[in-house]
DNA sequence: TAATAAATCTTACAATCGTAAGATTTAGGA
DNA sequence: TCCTAAATCTTACGATTGTAAGATTTATTA
């Protein structure tokens, strides 16, 4: 709960899922995934028991089929991962980070207007 | 060299600070190393070869001692792993990814006025 | 109630990773 | 030139990850 267990990448993709459609049942979950990935369904079987075993999702019984629902935030996880990110590109800098990414070349000027007035917003409050 | 080779946490610690020091020797890894972590000359070792295997570092010979330098730059990987971040969590949007970083709590106001005057230039450039 | 099909549980296996020990090579001093 | 200490090379081993196959359980239908 306080510190995140380690979720792997294609564990990733499930917990997208679950934090979408939650509560959501195996068969959606294959059915969800079928579309993008072309997992078979014991994989993602396999992705859900040990998303479960790391505690980040627990189940219900209805009847025989399983019911899943997180039971940590996808917030938490950007919160560390771009804390991660902070550390390892910028020496913890929030701030030089959010400056490099103002540099990217796929701002366009319109959202450089959008962000500046954000940015007034919330110097004001 | 245009598809990045996945390096791992480790890893990274050690291409970080050949990225910093290049072209540095393989003992001078291992005293920079030994700063912040605790592990075995042995183990560095095995990361150099591995790193070296992936193609993101080269070294060469001065008598017997082996000295490396970086093969990828450290921007590409911080390209990428923005990316990454952005895909996870904001579809691919970057603006978006920018935004809810504004809102991040550690942004002081000062801060808030440098990305503001940042900003500024960019805009009219 | 007995069979079946659907769902879950158990096991597997190769690749990568963290962590190193032991073997081998070799530059440099005696 | 030969020995030795330092450096590199080879091998290892348990955990995690991607990817599933096969075994078992069980709700439902015939």
């Amino acid at each position: 709960m306080n510190s995140l267990p380690q979720i792997s990448d294609a564990e990733f993709e499930v917990m997208d899922i679950i934090w979408k459609y939650a509560p959501i049942s195996t068969n959606e979950i294959t059915d969800r995934l079928a579309k993008t990935k072309d997992w078979s369904p014991k994989t993602i079987y396999t992705m859900l028991s040990r998303l479960e075993k790391k505690g980040v999702i627990v189940h219900e019984k209805e009847s025989r089929v399983f019911v899943y629902t997180p039971c940590v935030k996808k917030e938490d996880y950007l919160e560390a991962e771009s804390r991660t990110l902070a550390d390892r590109f910028f020496d913890g800098a929030m701030k030089q980070m959010v400056v490099s990414f103002l540099d990217q070349r796929d701002l366009t000027p319109e959202d450089l207007d959008e962000l500046q007035s954000i940015l007034d917003k919330k110097r004001r409050q």
